[in-house]
RNA sequence: GGUCUGGUAGUUCAGCUGGUUAGAAUACAUGCCUGUCACGCAUGGGGUCGCGGGUUCGAGUCCCGUCCAGACCGCCA
C-alpha cells in the first residue's frame, strides 16, 4: 500500500497511529543531531522527523533525499515538541521507521514554493512542475469548483448538457478559423468551432429547450493576457424565451456562483444600454466598481475661442475626486499616457478645484472664473477635485477618455480585486460599419435578432438598428454575451443580405440553418460565458493563463511540448498538402 | 502588421557617462550544528552577458540587424 493518509490530514487526534504517506520532498532541514523533511502532496505538507538514534541505513537514506524526490514513508504520528501554527498538520510529525525512495528527481529549474524564484518563461516550459505549486493548483481547484456549481445550477434548471462537434465547417464571418485538413476528402478542410452557435440553435429546433455545454472554442487571432487560441465557454441556449428570461436565468447563475464559490452576495445586477455605456464610460464594458462617469461639456466649453475645443466634435471629461493635489509631474505623466500611440490623444486639459473654491485650469487664457464655474457645475465638483478633459471626434475621444479613466482609477486604488461590480449592457447595435470591407458587419453575430421596433430602419439606417443582444460585464471585463436569435427563415435570409452575402453564398454557408428554420423553429436565445475569464476574476488575476492547466504563450505556442511544429512530408502527402517554401 | 519593455550564474536580478579578474540574493555541493519549519554558521563550484554584424585601443554597456519573452494597438462575428 502506498499510503494510508494524505499529507494534509493528520492531526493531534491521530497520535500513536502507524501511518504510511507518499509524496514529494518539499524541503530537508538537517540540524545535525536531527533532520526534518517536509513531504508534500496535493493536500498539504507533513513533517517527517529523523534523529541520531535512528537506524543508520534509514538515517543515511533520509540525508540523501533531494528536492522533489518521490518517497513513501511509514511511521508513527507523534506530537511535535515545537509546533508550527502556519500549516494544518503543524501540531504533529511522523517518527519514521521505513523510507522508500519511489523515484529520484533532478534538481528542479525553479523552486517549487508559493513564492517561486522562477519567471513566466521557465514556469511555462516546466508547467508540470509549476502545477505542483499551491497558488497554481488552487486556481485549478477553483475552476473545478466553478464548473461543478455551473453544472449543478443548470441541471437544477432542467438544462441538458449536449456535446457538439469539434470538426465543423469554416465560415467567413467573425474570427479566423483554425483549420484541419481532411485526409479522406482531399483538398477539403474542417474548421474548429469559434463557438457551437449554429449547433445549439439547431438543438432548439430539435426541442431541447434548455441546452448548455462547457466547451472548448477556437479562434485564430492574436493573443492577449485574457485571450487564448483555445478557450472554454459555458455555452447556453433556451427556447420559448424573451431577453428578460435569459437575463434573469443567467443573472441567477452568476449570483449562484458568487454565493457558493466566493461567499459573495452579488445583489441585483444593474442594466445599462449600450448607448449609455458609451456616453458615460466610453466603453461597452465599463468598470463600474467606481464612478467617475463622463461629463459632456460642449455647452460650456464651446464659444470661448479655444481652438481645440471649438474644432472638436465632443468635449468630455471626468472628475477625479480629491486629486487637485496632483503635481505637474503627475499630470504630465497622465498626458504622456494618453499620448502613447496605443491611445493616440493629443493632450489633456485640466482644471483644479482649489480648496478656497477658486478654479485654476490649464486654459485660463480662454476661460474666466465665470466660465470655469460653469464647468464646475457640469462636473458637480467640490474643492479638492481635479477635472480632466479631452476633446476630439466623438467615438475616438470617448475611447481615449475611457483609457484615462481606468488609468486614474488604477492609480487611486479604485480597481479593487475583492470588489465585484456586475453590469448587464443591453441594446447593442445590430450592425457596425467596417471601413476595410466597406460593409456592415454583425456586431454580435449574424443570427442575432433586431429589435422588432427597429426593423423598419434596416433599409434606411442600418447602423441605428438595435439588437436583442446583451453582455454581462464584471469589473470592466466582458465575461459573457448573447442574444435573442432570429428564428424566422425570411428574416435570417434578409439579414444575410444586409451583411453582404449573396443568396447563393448564404445558402452555401448557412443553408442548413435556414432550412431548419422552415421546420418549426421555436423562438430562442442564449448566452455564452467565458469560463477562463470568469475564473480569473474569481481568482483575482488579470491573466487567464494561470487558470488554465497548460496555456499557450503570446505567440500561440505551447513552449512545453513545443507546438505547433512542422509535420513530416509523408503526412503532408497524405493530406495532399504542400508548404510554401 | 505596429508600439513599448525586457533577455547577464540553475533561478530572480544589479552592473552608472564604454575601462582591471562581471557582482548580489537564492538554489546547489561539502563540513559543523538535537526542535527546525524562509533553520543557522562556514567553505566551495557555477557565466557563449540571447544570436550576428558594426563603431572603438577596448563593448555586458553604444549603433544596426535578428531571435525569444511579456504588455498593449490593430485584430478578436
Amino acid at each position: 500500500m502506498h499510503r494510508t493518509h494524505t499529507c494534509g490530514e493528520l492531526r493531534l487526534s491521530d497520535l500513536g497511529k502507524t501511518v504510511t504517506l507518499s509524496g514529494w520532498v518539499q524541503k530537508s532541514r538537517d540540524l545535525g543531531g536531527m533532520t526534518f523533511i517536509d513531504v508534500r502532496d496535493r493536500y498539504g505538507v507533513t513533517q517527517l522527523a529523523f534523529n541520531v538514534d535512528d537506524d543508520q541505513t534509514l538515517r543515511s537514506k533520509a540525508l540523501d533525499l533531494g528536492r522533489e524526490y518521490v518517497i513513501k514513508v511509514t511511521g508513527t504520528v507523534i506530537e511535535r515538541s515545537s509546533k508550527n501554527n502556519k500549516i494544518a498538520t503543524g501540531e504533529i510529525e511522523i517518527k519514521v521507521t521505513d523510507l522508500d525512495i519511489l523515484n529520484a528527481s533532478a534538481l528542479p529549474p525553479f523552486t517549487i514554493e508559493d513564492e517561486t524564484d522562477g519567471g513566466d518563461d521557465i514556469r511555462m516550459k516546466f508547467r508540470y512542475l509549476d502545477l505542483r505549486r499551491n497558488p497554481v493548483r488552487e486556481n485549478l481547484i477553483l475552476r473545478h469548483k466553478m464548473s461543478q456549481e455551473i453544472r449543478r445550477y443548470l441541471d437544477g434548471e432542467n438544462f441538458l448538457e449536449v456535446e457538439t462537434p469539434v470538426l465543423i465547417k469554416s465560415t467567413p464571418e467573425g474570427a479566423r478559423d483554425f483549420v484541419v485538413p481532411s485526409r479522406m476528402n482531399p483538398g477539403e478542410f474542417y474548421a474548429l468551432p469559434q463557438s457551437p452557435q449554429t449547433f445549439k440553435q439547431l438543438l432548439m429546433v430539435s426541442g431541447f429547450d434548455r441546452y448548455f455545454q462547457i466547451v472548448k472554442c477556437f479562434r485564430d487571432e492574436d493573443l492577449r493576457a485574457d485571450r487564448q487560441p483555445e478557450f472554454t465557454q459555458i455555452d447556453c441556449e433556451m427556447a420559448f424565451v424573451e431577453q428578460e428570461d435569459i437575463l434573469n436565468m443567467f443573472e441567477g447563475l452568476t449570483k449562484h456562483l458568487f454565493k457558493t464559490v466566493k461567499g459573495v452576495d452579488l445583489g441585483e445586477v444593474p442594466r445599462m444600454t449600450y448607448d449609455d455605456a458609451m456616453r458615460l464610460y466610453g466603453s461597452d464594458k465599463p468598470d463600474t466598481r467606481f464612478g467617475m462617469q463622463f461629463v459632456e461639456l460642449n455647452d460650456v466649453a464651446k464659444g470661448h475661442d479655444f481652438p481645440v475645443f471649438e474644432q472638436a466634435e465632443l468635449v468630455v471629461g471626468i472628475n477625479a475626486k480629491n486629486c487637485a493635489s496632483y503635481t505637474r509631474k503627475q499630470l504630465d505623466a497622465l498626458t504622456d499616457f494618453v499620448k502613447r500611440p496605443q491611445i493616440g490623444a493629443t493632450g489633456i486639459v485640466y482644471a483644479r478645484h482649489n480648496e478656497d473654491g477658486s478654479i485654476k485650469s490649464s486654459v485660463d487664457k480662454f476661460y474666466d472664473a465665470t466660465a470655469l464655474d460653469a464647468w464646475s457645475k457640469a462636473f458637480d465638483s467640490e474643492p479638492g477635485d481635479l477635472l480632466l478633459i479631452m476633446a476630439g471626434p466623438k467615438d475616438k475621444v470617448r475611447k481615449q477618455l475611457n483609457e484615462l479613466r481606468l488609468e486614474v482609477a488604477g492609480q487611486l486604488g479604485l480597481r479593487d480585486k475583492n470588489t465585484f461590480s456586475p453590469l448587464w449592457v443591453i441594446d447593442f447595435p445590430l450592425l457596425e460599419w467596417d471601413e476595410d470591407s466597406a460593409r456592415y458587419h454583425a456586431m454580435h453575430h449574424p443570427f442575432t435578432s433586431p429589435k422588432p421596433e427597429d426593423i423598419h430602419l434596416l433599409e434606411s439606417n442600418p447602423g441605428d438598428v438595435r439588437a436583442n443582444a446583451y453582455d454581462l460585464v464584471i469589473n470592466g471585463v466582458e465575461v459573457g454575451g448573447g442574444s435573442i436569435r432570429i428564428h424566422d427563415r425570411d428574416l435570417q435570409s434578409n439579414m444575410f443580405k444586409h451583411l453582404g452575402f449573396s443568396p447563393e453564398e448564404a445558402q452555401k454557408q448557412f443553408g442548413f440553418l435556414m432550412e431548419a428554420f422552415t421546420y418549426g423553429a421555436p423562438p430562442h436565445g442564449g448566452l455564452a460565458f467565458g469560463l477562463d475569464r470568469l475564473v480569473s476574476i474569481f481568482a483575482g488575476l488579470d491573466s487567464i493563463r494561470d487558470v488554465i492547466a497548460f496555456p499557450k504563450n503570446n505567440s500561440g505556442r505551447d513552449v512545453m511540448i513545443d507546438a505547433p511544429s512542422a509535420i513530416a512530408t509523408a503526412q503532408l502527402d497524405e493530406l495532399t498538402l504542400q508548404v510554401k517554401a
